[in-house]
DNA sequence: CTAATAGTTTAGCAACTACGCAGATATTGA
DNA sequence: TCAATATCTGCGTAGTTGCTAAACTATTAG
């Protein structure tokens, strides 16, 4: 979409206090509140790591148990864990208790489609 | 999925090095090379702060300044156009000059897939 | 040229994050 | 019950991030 005020002029300085307040006040009425943008940050900050990228794409081949995932990545155990918490608090991976051992499986069909596009975007560089 | 190696028994116990090591070597073959998750992890970092997701929200509205988008956010225009600068690095975001003004706008189609996912998850919540 | 304006860059600081280590918890086999 | 195992939690450290203030660059008006 293209600026409907489409700045052509050098006149059309930057001073959009004075010169395209409604511009700016287009913008902020059409922002949403500020909990859906804490929201989007904290669900992208979880993948926002590169061992919980492949905790998740590992997870893509199925259900693994924390010390396979400490296996995998060749971190502590304890780091995993810390991993998965974050990634279960914010519902991206869920847990499945048998015995001692606890296996991890994802747990929302989105981040399969987030993963492809983000590859897709960092592809085209 | 599920694992086809699926333990079933409370003698499968965790100790993967002995008793499942085709499990993690499985997943460690499957895994692609490391740059790979830095980048994912990269790109959804560029995601993972709520300024940066109002800036990219209020650009599907059409380009916007510096200093729009700093009236936008509330906030100054040296740390929009920081968060411009990582925007722009990871291509996000391109701009364009006019004059002393410069205008940013949306680089990549896939952005708005991604924002709708990420809040179709969250809202699953 | 000079002053003013829009934007960028740098330095410094406070807040946050990931990790390993050590200890706590939970579950099981003997 | 006791020892072993799998995981989790609390804590300290090293590294990172986002912001402000100030300096710097680029462009334009006069």
């Amino acid at each position: 979409m293209v600026l409907s005020s489409h700045p052509e002029t050098l006149q059309d300085q930057c001073d959009l206090r004075t010169v395209h307040p409604d511009r700016v006040q287009e913008a902020r009425a059409k922002l949403m509140g500020d909990h859906v943008y804490a929201e989007l940050a904290e669900t992208f900050s979880a993948l926002a790591d590169s061992n919980r990228a492949k905790i998740i794409y590992s997870l893509m081949g199925g259900e693994l148990c924390v010390c396979a995932l400490a296996a995998v990545l060749g971190v502590s155990e304890s780091a995993v864990s810390q991993h998965l918490r974050i990634l279960r608090n914010l519902r991206w991976v869920r847990n499945r208790k048998h015995g001692r051992v606890v296996y991890y499986s994802l747990d929302d069909e989105h981040i399969k489609a987030l993963l492809e596009l983000s590859l897709a975007h960092a592809a085209g560089r």
